[in-house]
DNA sequence: TCCATACTTCGATGATAGTGGAAATATTTA
DNA sequence: TAAATATTTCCACTATCATCGAAGTATGGA
């Protein structure tokens, strides 16, 4: 009975909190150096070097060498994918200090999950865009529709570019805080990567979390009926 | 840096070489004893119960008792999906033995994906549904055009019925061993059902394996064009 | 050249967890 | 009631692996 893949391999690489800690960061699409990573996963720098050469080593993340820093990364979207799906099956954390309770909020709100929007505000938008039939909904994918290749062109979205990119256009993402789906794909990450440049969002440093801006909250509510409180 | 769901736990219950057999075993969509599934992970019936008791304790796998045996099978899709998605980015096992090759063909040709048909024969059969317009593509679903409607109900798959499970009617699987897309949710479940019914293959003992009947070479070739050597 | 920073490799330690023997429990058959 | 089978619980042994101190390598600045 060993004519399988070796599902405990990669199993095993996600098994350890350390190294779990250090995926989920990097859920963030950004890459970072090794001793930030060490300080998220809450241990000192040789121990995570020592999981992220594992890691390395088993391809699921890439290294970059910029001086004499060492940025890290999911390797590409599919791990990422691979994460998201078992996060989405995965018991929560008990919240145990008042400040994370404030931190699970911002990251249930808003979050960017791998290079695109997700939590709460992530679904509203996803939702607000069907509702306005700027897209349709199909088995695991959404589509762009006749009005939706206009709202795109006006919000300044080329879709010829995003459809161009090697990677799938759109599909739904499972999303663990709100367990719908939302917008993903080259145009997820298209449409985050616009709201972020008219600044009407902000990454936030050291979490996934994402700030809405007094624009963006104006912004959201004229152009796709979202309301912030 | 905690303010994420538990993927540790999760990945925990698969990283074991013992519980990632169990589990992949069980991807074939049926339940099993506990000594057969301690056979097939190469583990004695005390250890395979630990890993059992440990997974339904998770919510991964799910239990029936049936007189003195206890039968026991992946909890959901969802759980399966998972499972399959750390499989599509898992490495390949090396093979060590014939006996070990031989299944690896096998397995490889033809098998069952929790519920529906995967493997080589799995990827052929979705492409010619596909070169024949019966089915069509889609990003990340495949849809029944209006001769499939026509075709399905000639096959005898009531599609009434299939897509009134609660489930999703209809998605792409990422093969492991193929590294394509084949068909797999209510439709694919029900294509391979019928495919049984017929009698045209069977599923193989202690495997996931499937065997093509000399009906089913007749009838694949008839009906679907696909040629099995 | 010297020192500070970023990161890695080495080595010892300690905790966790899988393993299977022995025995208990439950169910079926004789 | 006794014996056989299926599965579990208890328990002790062992191996694996994460961890971190210490020391090593590489880069950049003074």
């Amino acid at each position: 009975m060993n004519v399988i893949p070796n599902a405990a391999k990669v199993a095993a690489l996600v098994s350890e909190p350390s190294r779990a800690a250090i995926l989920t960061a990097l859920l963030d699409g950004r890459f970072h150096p090794a001793s930030e990573l060490a300080f998220m996963a809450g241990v000192k720098p040789q121990t995570a070097s020592f999981h992220l050469a594992k890691m390395v080593d088993a391809n699921v993340i890439a290294v970059e060498k910029h001086g004499r820093h060492r940025y890290y990364g999911i390797r590409d979207e599919e791990v990422a994918r691979v994460m998201e799906s078992i996060l989405s099956i995965a018991p929560p954390v008990k919240i145990k200090s008042l400040k994370q309770a404030s931190e699970d909020r911002a990251v249930r709100f808003a979050r960017t999950c791998y290079d695109h929007l997700a939590g709460n505000l992530g679904v509203k938008l996803t939702e607000s865009l069907l509702n306005s039939g700027v897209i349709g909904e199909e088995e695991n994918a959404f589509t762009v529709t006749k009005k939706g290749e206009e709202f795109f062109e006006a919000f300044q979205i080329d879709l010829k570019v995003v459809r161009k990119k090697r990677r799938s256009f759109s599909h739904k993402c499972l999303d663990w805080s709100e367990r719908r789906h939302h917008l993903a794909g080259a145009l997820g990450n298209a449409l985050l990567e616009r709201l972020l440049e008219l600044n009407w969002m902000e990454r936030l440093p050291k979490t996934r979390a994402i700030k809405i801006t007094a624009d963006g909250k104006k912004g959201l509510k004229e152009t796709f009926s979202v309301e912030i409180e």
